[in-house]
DNA sequence: CTCTAATAGTTTAACATCGAATCTTTTGCA
DNA sequence: TGCAAAAGATTCGATGTTAAACTATTAGAG
């Protein structure tokens, strides 16, 4: 896009970077989803399973915002996730509205199984990158994404 | 993700930045399709009009590739965007396996209308960084895609 | 030349994703 | 206290997304 677009050059660097930015966020997480795809769970589902693993039980408004999703995908993903038994809805005693989930102990011996590899896959496709650029990076990233969603 | 996982400091960085990156891809990818909806339009649909824009009749293949999708989604969308009459098909002579596509002189006034805009709103959204940290930004992210689409 | 392998697109099934509408429960305030 | 507004979740409709199976066409080896 950028590197075709005629504008202003500040137009055109920012541009450069907004594509450079979504291609290697999609570059990094399609790799990661294609080996999830070997146990038949989605980048979403994983996200889920690993936001309870290493947090505990959550409403159904706490994982979606952690994940940044809308609410209606989290109805869906956490029924995809009950139908194979690695998650259980509970209604909460003190506010009936809202919806505790938390793992089955299948979801726990799956996560405890997976995790690490999945982990360690991770790191190694960020390893391309040196730790001092890792370190660059994540910053950069962070900077850039708090700035977007507060404003 | 990566600040509640125990795990080498090796490992920990790299997730860490993995979870910036994907995140802030998000942020800013959401930000821009949530505008483009002003205009009915998806991220992805704007992603192949502009690439017709700028680059002129393209096969399904080169679109896909272009835009890091598979063949069949590729399919939907420019189905879609045909039902709008913002592109048309066309049969290759040489090679009649092979479909043109080509914006429609509707198609065409859109993108000169909107497209603008929409290079600026993105710039906005990147000027949360300094030009100097956008192009630190942009090679950290062009050198990690690359690798990881490369292995 | 002919058959086979590769290539370009489409179709299909399963899942993801959003926003808007809806339903239930809770809370705030008059 | 009673009711309107807000909050948590689900449903619905449209679109996106992939991988795998399928169709049509082309190209290449023998």
């Amino acid at each position: 896009m950028a590197t075709h677009h005629k504008g202003p050059v500040k137009e055109i660097r920012a541009l450069d970077c907004y594509i450079k930015l979504i291609r290697a966020a999609d570059s990094a997480m399609a790799k990661v989803c294609r080996r999830l795809a070997d146990v038949r769970l989605t980048g979403t589902q994983f996200g889920t399973l690993e936001a309870l693993y290493h947090l505990g039980p959550l409403s159904i408004g706490q994982i979606a915002a952690k994940l940044l999703k809308s609410g209606g995908n989290l109805t869906m993903v956490l029924d995809n996730l009950e139908k194979r038994g690695l998650i259980a809805r509970e209604r909460s005693t003190e506010d009936r509205r809202s919806i505790k989930i938390h793992l089955t102990s299948e979801g726990h011996q799956l996560m405890q199984h997976i995790f690490p590899h999945t982990a360690q896959f991770i790191a190694e496709q960020m390893e391309h990158l040196t730790p001092n650029e890792q370190d660059r990076l994540g910053a950069l990233c962070r900077k850039l994404g708090k700035a977007i969603s507060e404003t």
